[in-house]
DNA sequence: CGACTAATGAGAATGATTCTAAATAGATAG
DNA sequence: CTATCTATTTAGAATCATTCTCATTAGTCG
């Protein structure tokens, strides 16, 4: 999927939900979308704030996409700083106990074996973090790595 | 397993990484052990303080005792504090939506198939963190709950 | 147009965690 | 046994991501 789709969903989904589409959200979504990878608040903010947009509106504005549940907050053990995951399928994120490389990784019955999980316990399954630590393949055998 | 069972195999993997078991350790790894469920470093440093612990101590050992392996930090969307999991095994750690309650859930083939994952990408495997986020048993068809 | 509500943002506040620096305890050499 | 050297502890300060406050602005609807 292209970044502009992405962010045109995000957008959408807040229109969906009465959040009026403004300028600031149109921009936080995009740069959401851009990013790629798993943004943090503060990288969005920084690629936002030269259109003179707030702190406060950035965090806001993805609090509430991740309260709607169009985006997944994670937080890994390699940094201090709230992830965010625009794929809110269930799938593993590898994360390089070297390099910090993130990778998503989407296995066939990931989702069935842990709503599986769920049911038996008795409880209903909503969402999913899995996080996976490891050596990626660009750090095998390395001790010290490059990003 | 019991809890003094558990506190003394966590100070005897810090003694066998050359750490001093000093009183204030121990009783880190104590309350560690003692408190059942997936403590913060918080809780920790409460039921320790009487004992004129800092909790500067009680950061560190909490961390020493993470990087050694023997405990592992995780963080959950409800609410802002680490917590730790004495059960480094991959497992599923259930989280109720609802009144946050946190179940452990072993399933019989949830590690292979994570490292058959993690493998595939041509990665190595070293530890997992797995939330599984839903309604538990008794919060089920309620909107507001007991903890 | 005018009033009411949603949204924004600068800056302050919060709060978990980490750091600093000074004191203490334990171990080891002589 | 004493001197020395290192590991450990800790009170309190510092950090820093995130949240909050509240005054301002923009949109909407009658």
């Amino acid at each position: 999927m292209k970044a502009d789709e992405r962010a045109r969903r995000l957008l959408r989904e807040l229109e969906h939900h009465g959040y009026r589409p403004t300028p600031q959200r149109e921009a936080v979504c995009w740069a959401l979308a851009q990013h790629g990878g798993h943004p943090t608040a503060a990288e969005i903010f920084e690629s936002v704030k030269r259109h003179g947009i707030g702190q406060a509106t950035v965090y806001n504005t993805i609090t509430t996409l991740e309260k709607l549940g169009v985006i997944q907050a994670m937080s890994l053990n390699t940094d201090e700083h709230t992830r965010y995951d625009l794929d809110t399928t269930p799938h593993v994120n590898f994360v390089c106990s070297q390099c910090s490389r993130i990778i998503d990784c989407h296995a066939p019955h990931l989702d069935l074996m842990l709503a599986q999980i769920a049911t038996q316990a008795g409880a209903t399954f909503e969402a999913a973090n899995v996080v996976v630590y490891g050596r990626c393949e660009h750090c095998q055998g390395s001790t010290v790595s490059a990003a």
